[in-house]
DNA sequence: CTGAAAGCGCTTACAG
DNA sequence: CTGAAAGCGCTTACAG
């Protein structure tokens, strides 16, 4: 029960008075071995807990079985979902998974992608910097981000997941909304704002918000309850850090939600189930997204002459319907157009 | 300008006319090589770019220059904070971080450690999963989890955050307090509470409250309107997302955050700034503690027979204050002790 | 100061 | 069916 060294190739073919080749040859299954020999060599490579290493095999192969994760936006609160997700479907295929992160910085994000590639990354998955686009870096790469940025290889069908609140908030009968988006920068929420305005029902009246626009200090209240005030229901944010800073800014100003008016969010974040009333979302299919783009890498990675078999458009996402959308006063008084709160 | 194949020491020693082994003193700095040769070699391997190969030195010193870590907690909100810290501190060491989540599982975590030492991870850092402890594993280890742990590496002080909430609170007027934990299985929230309680004034009353505790339906709520109307005044909580719950439902139920009463939370999570009113919670100092851990790490690598050199006890978490806490009623108007709200 | 050689653990043609 | 050999890129004693 000593720790000694793991065993190597060597010691097992030392061990059984056979070469390295047929060792490595019957445990890969690659090379023909008798079916005797192979069994007692697959049996005593466990017996001793061989374990191969994967170095060795890295500097033979030219692979490292490393696949390199970076993750471009300063503690993007989705980044458990998608380093979780990523590194699950890279396990499944027997491949590692390195992080980087760039802190927001483009030139950071440069010495990350260099740092990955020093340690032979066979390929990267990169989640890009709101805007930013990946320039070429001579590995294979798969970019998440929506299917609207040239270069994007999979995502949620961000613009489709804007369609399905406003949808589902039109169903409840509301026709004046408020968008808010955070970073006008972003690609990701201007496709979520684009869906959202295509599925306004006709005669809505709605009004567009940028928390981080420009002249509006980080922070500072939205003014949502103003716009309450003048016959907003409805406010639809791009994520769910937006909605809940819109709910707590309309309960704290003595609204009641969704009593007088509704919040929706986006991404299903942990604190969308957890907090009162519940917040309507869309949730993001992580497992698959990850799943297609280590699927898509390996690809380029290991058949680069064949084709993308990831599908087009986006994976959908899923309404998740909590409490914090209901239908307007309005609309359950009388259900016509052109609502009054309180 | 043709994408040609990363040039390798050979390469060089080549195109100079040198040894291979002479190269690879120039560059390293260690063997002794004439001033004059090693700045021509510098110069040619700057100007071909070479990238030195980390897996062959790896296979030749048997070091990876990887560690490893592994997340246990399913989508621990404090990841992306700990994964950035740690990735920072390892990077500036010149180490590599590959990751590896058990999303709970206490199989899947030896799963996930195998899957690390597989890949030549060179250390382990470990943030456990509530309550398990860490076995052994033939490779150096730190953990990360809260100083009363056995085998704990570096943490933040929890206990002592604890007492600086309340401290604060006591500080504000605040005498009937509700201590509202998640788990009572987490060693880190034990501690807090535990912190908590010390730091109670004398005469104080509390109230002890586990949120996944048995017999509690999860994400019921809690219940804390009728402990505001019971005369409870302050509510701390083990974390931002249980003080986010609370928030949210001490203001569904009509009343006023902090005027009515007050909240706290711990960790500063992202959330915690952006609701209104923001959150007074305590901030881990992830940098360092990410920092103290990596350099143990490398310690124990490098040099297996020096001391730690880690500071026992937890580093200092620093209280953040927002406007979610504030005096109570009755100590604004005659600050004695004692108060019912309302 | 510089170089030839061995070897880390593996895989892959190629002989036998 | 099995084995000897070469080589991936590097570093480290050891000669010269």
């Amino acid at each position: 029960m000593s720790t000694r060294p793991r065993a190597s190739l060597k010691d097992i073919a030392a061990e059984l008075g056979v070469s390295v080749a047929t060792v490595s040859n019957a445990i890969s299954g690659k090379g023909r071995v008798s079916e005797e020999l192979g069994e007692r060599i697959r049996a005593t490579a466990l017996a001793r807990g061989y374990v191969p290493s994967l170095t060795g095999r890295a500097l033979r192969t030219g692979r490292s079985g490393v696949l390199g994760l970076v993750l471009a936006d300063i503690a993007n609160p989705l980044f458990p979902k998608i380093a979780q997700a990523v590194e699950a479907a890279a396990a499944t295929s027997g491949y590692g998974v390195l992080i980087a992160d760039s802190r927001g910085d483009v030139t950071e994000q440069t010495q990350a992608i260099r740092r990955l590639m020093e340690r032979g990354a066979d390929g990267l998955i990169v989640v890009p910097r709101r805007g930013t686009r990946v320039g070429e870096i001579g590995l294979p790469v798969a970019v998440i981000d929506t299917p609207s940025t040239p270069g994007n290889t999979v995502s949620a069908d961000h613009w489709g997941g804007g369609r399905q609140v406003i949808g589902h908030l039109a169903g409840l009968g509301h026709r004046h909304f408020v968008l808010i988006g955070g970073s006008a920068a972003s690609n990701v929420q201007n496709d979520r704002i684009s869906g959202m305005r295509s599925a306004l029902p006709a005669g809505a009246r709605h009004t567009l918000l940028w928390a981080e626009g420009p002249g509006r200090a980080p922070g500072a209240p939205l003014g949502l309850a103003a716009l309450a005030a003048g016959g907003a229901t409805a406010f639809a944010s791009v994520s769910d850090l937006i909605a809940l800073r819109a709910l707590t800014e309309l309960q704290s100003a003595g609204l009641a939600v969704p009593e007088d008016v509704s919040v929706t969010g986006f991404d299903d974040m942990v604190w969308a189930g957890v907090v009162t009333p519940g917040l309507t979302t869309l949730h993001q299919d992580m497992p698959t997204i990850a799943r297609h783009a280590v699927d898509e890498l390996l690809r380029m990675i290991e058949h680069p002459e064949t084709a993308s078999a990831v599908p087009p458009g986006g994976v959908p996402m899923r309404l998740v319907v909590r409490q914090s959308a209901a239908a307007p006063r309005a609309a359950r008084t009388c259900p016509t157009e052109g609502a009054k709160p309180t």
